[in-house]
DNA sequence: GCATTTATCTGACTTTAGTCAGATAAATCG
DNA sequence: CGATTTATCTGACTAAAGTCAGATAAATGC
């Protein structure tokens, strides 16, 4: 059985390797070589400074310099002294650089959208390739205070409302759900952390506070594809921190008794079941933890 | 949305070329270049003839035939004129190069497990892993009559009666379903079709004649991960093609009302609903072809 | 201020990968 | 049988990738 598994693995490895390797030779059609493209690349992604570019390419200073050089004399890039620190250099793209790099996101693009279009119905696919996704760069997963009203946390709070009104069966309102009061969770009340796999969100929570010792925790959501790798019990520890830097002493929460892994989750990690709080329509399940 | 998808697609691809990466670096440990490795990895595999390997490695003649030459000179493979046309010549392991292989296997088995090991339940972690399998690599399945003894079609057999079981929710036996005759679905009263990508079954189908004019259509099964890629309209293709070449005139074949996927394929490939026609307790829909 | 460290560059070199034009030998065609 | 085709090999070459030992210049430590 483990060794059917693994071959499962590798059969999944090998079929995507073929996809890869479709990807790079469509890469050294724009007449360069692949190590220049995909330094191009990295560039166009952001990633400046050149020790940054070494890591994340594993390359030598002195391929990458010459890497560099070629690009330059190309004129797709441009190097200079990073003013901070005049020892190290970034580079950026140039005008030229910023067009060819949009044509090897075209590129790209356009093998994802054939993977896509051989498929009536993606959406199986899409779901899978997440799982897979997710799982295998699962320590890139980063937690991190943001703005509620940020386009990340946006994301999340929307999928948080599109999945409880599936669950509950019932067209969920935002605004009906008890707490017009979303300011409260901002600094310097309270707060909202968003899990994210690069620009991926991945998960989300929200502490309610008024300034007092007394706060909630809201909007405790886990996108589908995450779920399973123990990151609500790591953006419940990232809360509960939070909190306890706001100052608040008694975090409570409600939800309904259809989530069970959550409640499974809050018991194990030591809160404790009370009565009903509020008379909001959808919960129906109460809990506080002392911090 | 459309632009979503394809940036799901792109982080997919990205994160497992991360993966696909650290397994070639690893194989570089041997000492040997990727070329070599991938060269004695493909001749362990089972390719064997010089044609074959240049083709699915993408070699040139020259630039094969010189890997090989450091093969033999490690004393890891064994070339030899192939009998039936010494014009080509064949390949294989010498002892030392099956344990060589075992050792790169054995690396690949490791990365394997590893990326396994980092998950308390991988269930759900294969499940996607072979949905995305199937589905890059869909045109490589194969449709073969094979004897319903054989491995493959064992595994395919299980595997319906387990799903049957949860699907009717009651203990599916394959004994008590109506066909102690399995031996009716064989050359030369019928057949048994297997779908199959590699190793891998994917589906399967059943035709149980008796040497007349009337045959039957059972065990009609597609792997959950192959499943909404049309595969299920393909195999009924071909076992219906099987049932001609048999001279069968007329097909028949039960089902459960709960397997609603397929009642609605055989609406669309022709099929017309007939009155019961036995007294098995599983199926209560019942359907009808002539070809 | 001077030694040391850090970040990058350059030159010289090796290895790996890939290409291509013959050479060779067996098979095939007419 | 002789011409042609097919499969492979070899030599000669180029391109790409990777390594390593200085050189240089800015920052840092004492």
């Amino acid at each position: 059985m483990q060794i059917d598994n693994i071959s499962r693995v590798r059969n999944f490895g090998r079929s995507v390797a073929v996809e890869i390797g479709a990807l790079e030779d469509s890469f050294l059609d724009r007449g360069r070589p692949l190590g220049a493209a995909r330094v191009l690349n990295a560039i166009g992604l952001g990633y400046q400074n050149l020790s940054e570019l070494r890591t994340i390419l594993k390359l030598d200073t002195g391929l990458l310099s010459r890497l560099l050089r070629s690009l330059e004399a190309e004129g797709l890039i441009e190097t200079n002294p990073n003013p901070a620190d005049k020892r190290s250099r970034v580079t950026r793209l140039t005008e030229a650089g910023e067009k060819e790099f949009g044509i090897y996101e075209q590129l790209s693009n356009e093998r994802a959208a054939n993977i896509l279009e051989r498929h009536k119905d993606a959406r199986r696919l899409l779901d899978a390739m997440d799982i897979v996704t997710v799982a295998l760069s699962r320590e890139n997963i980063v937690f991190e205070e943001m703005d509620y009203t940020s386009d990340l946390a946006t994301k999340c709070l929307n999928a948080f409302a599109a999945e409880l009104s599936k669950r509950l069966k019932v067209e969920f309102d935002l605004k009906k759900s008890g707490d017009p009061g979303l300011s409260q969770m901002k600094q310097p009340l309270g707060t909202f952390v968003v899990a994210r796999l690069g620009d991926f969100p991945v998960g989300c929570v929200g502490v309610k506070g008024n300034g007092g010792a007394l706060a909630e925790i809201k909007r405790m959501w886990i996108a589908p594809a995450a779920r399973g790798l123990g990151l609500a019990h790591q953006l419940m520890t990232s809360a509960e921190k939070a909190a306890c830097a706001l100052g608040i002493k008694t975090l409570r929460l409600d939800t309904n008794s259809t989530l069970f892994e959550a409640i499974s989750l809050y018991r194990k990690m030591g809160w404790t079941e009370i009565d009903r709080f509020n008379d909001d329509p959808y919960p129906d399940v109460f809990f506080e933890k002392h911090l």
